[in-house]
DNA sequence: CTGTTAGCGCTTTCAA
DNA sequence: TTGAAAGCGCTAACAG
């Protein structure tokens, strides 16, 4: 295979054009687009002699050329952002990997925005440069919050594009895939409660977080429903000390919490701090619940119970969604509103350790 | 500012082009190319007049019309991998992060392969697909080995790449930035020295590992110019798992040891685990050190004392070392080892614990 | 120092 | 059903 390259000097990179397909086969450029993009313009023989002389030069179409005709680019674009050292990585990671995944399956690449610092003044600025240089085909956003400035310039430039995280604004018309936080937290503090716990506090962030107050409202209806108080909660901001300092203050309390459910795996860790400090063993004396599977939750001891956000099925969704926005797909976008899995390791389990970890 | 909407109806993403640019500042097209890529052509007053003009229509060159040309995307290609769970997080993340801030930094933008699995087979193909479609500037490859196919493939096809992770066969054509496992090793052994150990083990990777050598050479240096014995060692896979039952292994040796030195930060933390179900208190009975400072060395309790990667300057220094590629430079390609940090926090330390977090 | 011409590789007209 | 022409936005090579 890959015999095209007879005594014709350097070639770089293999470069082979639609022309060149077009020569080798006998037919017209254009045949050799139609072939691609429009196959049923073309009598079965000629689109199958093409498409093979196709596979025989490993003929791959140069973007740049399809893009200046096409204004499209087939590039989809996300902003990473800085991780903080004070927090259990955000599965950014994996989210990545994941999103990556299913936009080359679906034939587009991942081109990578910087914006500095955490104002989305910048970010918006980053995107705007972006538009202009190249025409991306849609952007994929995380971590949207009420009011945010960054769909209403995406809407205004008319852009496709899907977020991960729901509208907080009742939108219906934003595309967006989420994980449902509310339940999460509810699974986790009924998961205490069938360990025998009663007095399950709540650390959570802080009430202007959307997310935040979805799943303090998980633990909320849990307690409410079984009668159980729910005077012990903290909103507090994400931070491995302001977890710490929480689980001090629930465990200092008249009647102190057994089991504390967190909002995040790096609230968790800190709660785990306080417990460490106090000599209290977590799953024996005080159960603790963390939000996010990050890798520190399968790799502290004991393992940290915790929701894993299943984030393949996120990235392909997303992906799934700025296609039918692309394609200009009439209906109705997307809202997918996925369960994230209870994962339960050591830090809520009463019962002896055990000797060999989670496989 | 950003005047030039004057009733022309919907004009896309403000879609300027250079010839519109010339026309409003009275020259050819040409100029005003000149003028964005080789100012010295140009009368001062025409250069400057040109310039105010594309700041003026907000004025960005059209990347796709501009690659179609000069056969040069802006692009620097790398290959994102799947996040291991078992493993703590090896800084991918930020690694991501710096890279692409630096790359924007340089006038470019990151783009994101993908591969399915650990073989370079796949790898290599999808550099080549990538490679067919648009002209990327660049690729940067992370975790090289020896002998790695992916450096052969890449060097074949006359694209300028730069390596996270040095040159293992001695080879000096390649342009690499690394850091030093060996002196980071050595830090962390002199480090738990300084605290009065002298029984020392080292948890490291398999012999085939050439990072694993180095980081354990730096431990086997440490102890041997010390005289302190060097019997204890192990020589595992990157997961938690192993760490825990080398733990074990040398806890239950006839001369314990009392202070761990790991390859990684994973290791470590299966270190932990096995002091955890010992009863053995970290810091205290048995120091124990990693290597990566990911996220969850700071997290656990007590934190994890490591060696942090300057992930930030490993990204600039690829970066630098491409960028050079691609013009052309004439000089020997950078080859750049950089120190690691030494991170004390509570693992290494018998002192009594801190009652507050690392700030 | 500045402008004109041509063409990178592709696809949307429109004609044959 | 297929082909020819034109042009997306830019810049290298040449004239002027």
């Amino acid at each position: 295979m890959e015999s095209q390259h007879v005594s014709r000097g350097p070639v770089p990179h293999g470069h082979v054009t639609l022309s060149q397909v077009a020569q080798r086969a006998g037919v017209s450029a254009q045949s050799v687009s139609n072939a691609l993009n429009n196959p049923d313009r073309l009598a079965p023989a000629t689109l199958e002699r093409i498409l093979a002389t196709v596979a025989e030069l490993g003929y791959e179409p140069n973007l740049s050329a399809r893009a200046l005709r096409n204004r499209s680019s087939h590039l989809i674009a996300f902003k990473v952002r800085p991780s903080r050292p004070d927090k259990a990585s955000l599965l950014m990671d994996e989210f990545l990997y994941a999103l990556n995944r299913s936009a080359v399956a679906a034939g587009y690449h991942l081109i990578l925005c910087h914006a500095e610092g955490e104002g989305s003044t910048e970010e918006i600025k980053a995107y705007r440069d972006l538009l202009k240089k190249t025409p991306v085909d849609a952007f994929v956003l995380a971590e949207t919050h009420r009011n945010d400035d960054r769909v209403a310039a995406l809407r205004s430039w008319g852009v496709p594009f899907a977020t991960f995280g729901r509208s907080w604004d009742g939108d219906d018309s934003l595309a967006w895939v989420d994980v449902d936080g509310r339940a999460g937290t509810r699974a986790a503090t009924e998961h205490v409660v069938a360990q025998g716990h009663r007095r399950i506090g709540h650390v959570g962030w802080l009430a202007e977080s959307e997310i935040g107050q979805e799943r303090r409202e998980g633990w909320l209806e849990a307690c409410r429903e079984r009668g159980l108080p729910t005077d012990l909660q903290a909103a507090v901001a994400d931070t491995l000390e302001d977890g710490r300092q929480a689980a001090h203050r629930m465990l200092d309390a008249p009647e102190p919490a057994t089991a504390l459910v967190c909002a995040s795996d790096t609230l968790a860790l800190g709660v785990l701090r306080a417990l460490h400090e106090r000599g209290l063993r977590p799953g024996v004396e005080v159960a603790v619940t963390g939000f996010d599977d990050s890798p520190t939750a399968a790799l502290v001891s004991p393992g940290l119970t915790t929701l894993r956000q299943p984030i393949d099925v996120v990235g392909r969704q997303l992906i799934q969604a700025v296609e039918n926005l692309i394609a200009g797909d009439p209906r109705e976008p997307q809202h997918v509103l996925l369960q994230p899995d209870l994962i339960v390791r050591g830090s809520s389990l009463p019962g002896p350790r055990p000797s060999t970890a989670t496989p």
